[in-house]
DNA sequence: CAAATTGTGTATTCCGTGTATACACAATGT
DNA sequence: ACATTGTGTATACACGGAATACACAATTTG
């Protein structure tokens, strides 16, 4: 479990959970098969209670990124790289909609949003 | 007053009333001096309380966008067009880092979100 | 000056969400 | 049987968003 929780962030903490081991399932770090820490170690690890490590799972596991089996633990589904991929870019795709809107609201082009971006990218 | 409140978005109403018209104001729909709706009036017709429209036009006023007098009412600031697309830069850039950090946490290059942008913009 | 208009400030209330704690139940493994 | 793990539920608290209402300050208008 390499998680940081910040209770500063406007994020509530589930969804930080969530985000953060949905990055490292689609970005390799976990591996298929590798199960996750039991809620309740998770739990006391990041002083978080036990509902809000359960919210992050069942997060994870409606999006198909593991899969729980009761009184054993919840593990990385298994998934072929472009499984992978697309899952991936599904997820970035439905967060940057949004931040689309955002940008267009101001009447910015795709040439001016690129510009930015290249800056502090 | 051109505002669509969305009671169903994650996003409150005050912030929702200070996005729009802050891009009204910085694409140039809205002119210099310009008087904004009496909060109780834009209240009525939003069919939202007096304090959602105030906190919104507070927002505002701390952004430079308007400046308010008491009695008269809340004037959109004037501005050169330099200063206006510094300001407008400013809002996007400080939305954008949040965005890219959620790219980043995937492993995404930029190039790779410059082309999951332009499928989509 | 008096009344209407407009912005400001404050108090109270309500509701939903996020979070925590605790306990009981279900499934699995030793 | 017992321990471990996930599930479900009930309760409680804090906080933010939002609504309503009333009093006050500054400006405009008659």
């Amino acid at each position: 479990m390499n998680v940081t929780i910040s209770s500063t962030s406007d994020k509530p903490i589930y969804q930080q959970l969530h985000e953060q081991i949905s990055a490292q399932i689609l970005g390799g770090e976990l591996e298929s098969g590798y199960c996750l820490p039991p809620i309740r170690q998770a739990a006391l690890e990041l002083h978080v209670s036990v509902i809000t490590v359960k919210k992050a799972w069942e997060e994870l596991e409606r999006n198909g990124l593991i899969h729980t089996v009761t009184g054993k633990g919840c593990f990385v589904a298994e998934f072929s790289p472009d499984e992978m991929l697309r899952i991936r870019n599904e997820m970035v795709l439905k967060q940057m909609e949004g931040d689309i809107q955002y940008y267009k609201s101001f009447g910015l082009t795709l040439d001016e949003v690129i510009a930015l971006l290249g800056k502090i990218y």
